[in-house]
DNA sequence: CGGGATCCGCATCGATACTG
DNA sequence: CAGTATCGATGCGGATCCCG
């Protein structure tokens, strides 16, 4: 990354802010926990539970850097075993609602989606035979 | 969301619509390019210029796979040499729209996000010291 | 101009083991 | 329960060269 280009008029600098919210929400963890954690306070292994296929090393690391952003707050309750509850804030709202139009988008959308990549593999198919 | 996990009140499968669409959205170019061919139809290396600290083989890979998703066309014209031009399409443009919430948080939040991100790092250096 | 092909380093991420 | 620490594979993505 260099110098930045505020000559050309159509154009994406690397400090350009939504690049930079873009690479945390390309996350692809923490959107789906911030959609979760919106609807009500989970502790860790709900989140673990709720999420197929995360890690227990992604979703601590992507809690920690949701924390981070101001985006989740932690709250450590001290029970036997403790109790952690990770709630949204705020600002973490606001993230969630600005997500919701393309939550919704990948539900109507999807199938024409997969229906597209099927018609261009198989004019590939076509190319190559 | 449908039946396909009703019974658990809050989770995202794999098959979830949102995760296979955050999973493409989350690709960070790919969301960039969409939202400058929205604007006018660009060539390769428009783009290339465009998008600083793209590589050559990173954006023909983003624009096949997007071009197979059906969200962008792609129109070849015979000069010589090769003119290519890029434009979105009408499913991409709607992605696009529902995008467009995002871009807006990141440009009024970005700093906030900053901030916290200073607050946290200044209160892990407290403990730390 | 618009890419394809190749090589390869390095960051990601999963798996496992351990702790307060 | 809620994590941290470490290791090891793999695959992403940059760099480079080449071609129609």
């Amino acid at each position: 990354m260099k110098a930045a280009n505020s000559k050309i008029p159509n154009a994406y600098s690397a400090e350009c802010p939504t690049r930079q919210i873009l690479d945390r929400v390309g996350d692809k963890w923490a959107v789906l926990i911030l959609l979760l954690v919106r609807d009500e306070p989970m502790r860790f292994n709900a989140l673990r539970r709720a999420i197929e296929g995360i890690s227990q090393k992604m979703l601590s690391q992507v809690l920690k850097s949701l924390e981070r952003d101001g985006l989740m707050r932690r709250r450590a309750i001290a029970t036997v075993p403790v109790t952690v509850e990770y709630s949204i804030t705020p600002l973490g709202a606001t993230l969630a609602d600005a997500v919701d139009p393309l939550r919704e988008w990948a539900e109507n959308n999807l199938k024409e989606v997969l229906n597209a990549q099927r018609r261009y593999d198989a004019a590939r198919k076509d190319i190559a035979a």
